[in-house]
RNA sequence: CGGGGCGUAGCGUAGCUCGGUUAUCGCGUCUGCUUUGGGAGCAGAAGGUCGCAGGUUCGAAUCCUGCCGCCCCGACCA
């Protein structure tokens, strides 16, 4: 095995290196592409389980609309056009024939569509233009749906689950008959989005409100999830829109309240990606490999049998195994790896690389002795216990590993997040270490902008919490209503 | 879309300037033996339209022309 990129040197073939390493993911034939593998998709597994339990919690339930959308759709709501035109994949014709020379098909010229359908970049558009047809009176109200699909964005770059330009996703979009609900809703998903992603995937977050030049195509308000990486960078790891009227205008959705009035109906649409796949992988690894908070790893307890003669490795599996089923039925995530094929050594580097929290050995002395040797991921502690005492240590790590990585993700937020007041701080700040800056800002699109070209530092979002002490922003001196948080970002 | 670079075995590469025997090396793969408590050792083997098409030449991975693809930097972006 070649040694790994580490962190230090370059952080970016670092991450490439671990996703493909790891087993993740590696970039498939078609440009900008991704395929996800076994491993990696069982992680996604985990995260959709989890998050579509709590959204059927909240009261929404699935459901799914198609993958193409009729041009004309796209257009109806200027913003949101004006937002995704530049990178839509276009379905123009309908059919393939066999070419002329014989080699190969081309495009049938006769079967050009009337109407080109875009590849959905997101699903507003084709979800209101069927509300329209579900909703005529208060009664019908609310709608809380959510579905679980891919979608298309034709980005410039790309780079294995941070941007493909195919991506897996999950997107609610909810209609009501007020404000106040559809406000409501908003603020609900954020702090679900919130908790899942801080008690699963043990990520600390920013929450706040993203500044109009940052906000979706479509959107009056957008809420956003902002979690920092190793490298300083920040990753906007879930959105949350309010949406106001406009899409109900723009698809003439309207219903008659309780007054006898009608009125446009109120939305919301929020989504969590496969992105957060990178966010996990940014912030929890190191140079070994992955490490996985034990609540989403697919493996939570590898064991691995060490032997030299066949008699001793099946009294040496047959103990693994037994001691595997006492885990299984308290609910542990076991894999017994029997593989005759590699040695233990090369084990014990490969699941180190694949993050899985414990590992269990067991060989020959062990068996002598009654005991079993444990190894943790995050720390790399290793102990050796009686047989006797696994179950209990296994629950007990298992729990100290899922508050551990998150402590440490919290610490190097922590530690990242500084309080910034004078522009020269700022510039030499986001040239070395990066990191989530507190300045004051003056509200202003155009300061927003100017800080962006000169340190490619973008205002990462408005702090729901938190100060909110006015001052003088940083780059322009005018008054400022309270620090927002600056940071270069994936 | 602007600027730069690269296409040689599954992966990473040498060779190209200055054309010349059987295209180099490493990793991985396969076989055998020895190994197995931290990515094993030795011996042997398989694996190539040198991105594609055309041209120059006695002869092209190498020179010329065209095309295709990919990567990096910028603008865009969950």
């Amino acid at each position: 095995m070649t040694s790994a990129p580490k962190r230090v040197s370059d952080f970016s073939a670092w991450y490439n290196a671990l996703v493909v390493r790891a087993g993740l993911a590696e970039n498939a034939s078609v440009r900008g592409c991704m395929v996800i593998k076994p491993y990696g998709y069982a992680i996604w597994e985990s995260l959709q389980t989890i998050f579509d339990r709590a959204f059927k919690e909240t009261g929404h339930v699935n459901g799914y609309f198609p993958l193409l959308i009729p041009k004309s759709y796209l257009s109806k709501e200027a913003g949101h056009v004006a937002g995704f035109a530049k990178e839509c994949a276009v379905v123009t014709h309908y059919r393939l024939k066999m070419a002329e020379d014989g080699q190969g098909v081309v495009v049938d010229p006769a079967a050009k569509l009337e109407e080109e359908l875009i590849v959905r970049p997101t699903s507003e558009a084709v979800i209101w233009s069927t509300y329209k047809n579900w909703i005529q009176s208060y009664r019908d109200l609310p709608i809380l749906l959510n579905q679980w699909c891919n979608v298309v964005r034709w980005e410039m770059r790309t780079r294995l689950f941070l941007r493909t330009t195919e991506f897996l996703w999950q997107e609610g979009h909810t209609a009501h008959a007020t404000q106040e609900e559809a406000e409501k809703e908003v603020l609900q998903m954020l702090h679900l989005y919130e908790r899942i992603v801080r008690d699963y995937i043990a990520i600390p977050l920013i929450k706040g409100i993203k500044t109009e030049s940052e906000r979706f195509a479509g959107a009056e308000t957008t809420y956003t999830i902002e979690a920092l990486m190793q490298d300083g960078k920040a990753l906007q790891a879930g959105t949350a829109h309010y949406l106001g009227q406009r899409f109900a205008k723009a698809f003439e959705v309207t219903f008659t309240n309780q007054a006898g009035i009608r009125d446009y109906v109120w939305g919301t649409s929020w989504g969590i990606t496969t992105r957060l796949m990178g966010a996990l992988i940014m912030i929890h690894s190191d140079d070994d490999g992955l490490v996985l908070p034990p609540k989403i790893a697919p493996i939570q307890v590898v064991m691995v049998p060490i032997y030299k003669t066949e008699h001793e490795r099946t009294a040496v599996i047959a103990q693994l195994a037994a001691l595997q089923k006492q885990l299984n039925s308290q609910g542990v995530r076991v894999k017994l790896d029997d593989r005759d094929t590699r040695k233990p050594g090369y084990k014990f580097a490969e699941y180190e690389e694949k993050g899985v929290p414990i590992r269990v050995a067991l060989g020959p002395l062990d068996l002598q002795n009654h005991t079993v040797e444990l190894a943790r991921r995050d720390t790399k502690e290793k102990c050796t216990i009686p047989m006797g005492d696994l179950s209990q240590q296994v629950a007990d790590w298992l729990e100290m590993i899922q508050a551990h990585i998150y402590e440490r993700a919290l610490s190097l937020q922590q530690q990242r997040t500084l309080l910034v007041d004078d522009y020269a701080t700022f510039k030499k700040l986001m040239a070395t270490k990066g990191g989530f800056l507190l300045a004051h800002w003056d509200g202003t699109t155009e300061t927003e902008a100017k800080i962006k070209a000169e340190t490619k530092a973008t205002i990462r979002c408005i702090p729901l919490d938190g100060d909110r002490t006015p001052g003088y922003c940083i780059y322009s001196g005018k008054p400022s209503k309270r620090r927002v948080v600056f940071a270069q970002a994936y």
